[in-house]
DNA sequence: TGTGTGACAAGCC
DNA sequence: AGGCTTGCCACAC
């Protein structure tokens, strides 16, 4: 996030754009930012936001609806209680109830 | 400068 | 329905 013609800074628009006690996927976020199919770049964006608060990255899941993050899942799974999001111990959400379309909010 | 990998997604078998 | 393969971009070595 050097420059704000980066695509990180769309990502990250994204993200924060996400309310409360709701999740979205990678690929949403990259759709919603700008990157449709690039759901990469936004796990690899958002990998550089853990040291950074001012981003909710813990409502970013992946397709199956769960956490695929290997270097703080735990910390995400409390977060996402913490917001009111129901996650099992597998690590699973449902979608169908906690998955942000993006319509809520223009 | 070039190769390989990664918090994924979609398609195909 | 579930598992495997390919494509995509940016960054580290």
């Amino acid at each position: 996030m050097t420059d704000p013609e980066s695509p990180y800074a769309a990502i990250y628009a994204v993200v924060q754009r996400i309310p409360p006690g709701r999740v979205c996927t990678y690929g949403r976020v990259a759709a919603l930012a700008g990157l449709p199919g690039q759901a990469r770049l936004v796990g690899y964006a958002l990998h550089a936001l853990l040291r950074q608060s001012v981003v909710p990255w813990w409502r970013v899941i992946n397709r199956s609806g769960r956490i695929s993050n290997v270097y703080a899942a735990d910390e995400q799974r409390a977060r996402l209680l913490a917001e009111g999001v129901d996650v099992d111990e597998t690590y699973l959400i449902d979608l169908d109830r906690f998955l942000w379309a993006g319509d809520d909010v223009e």
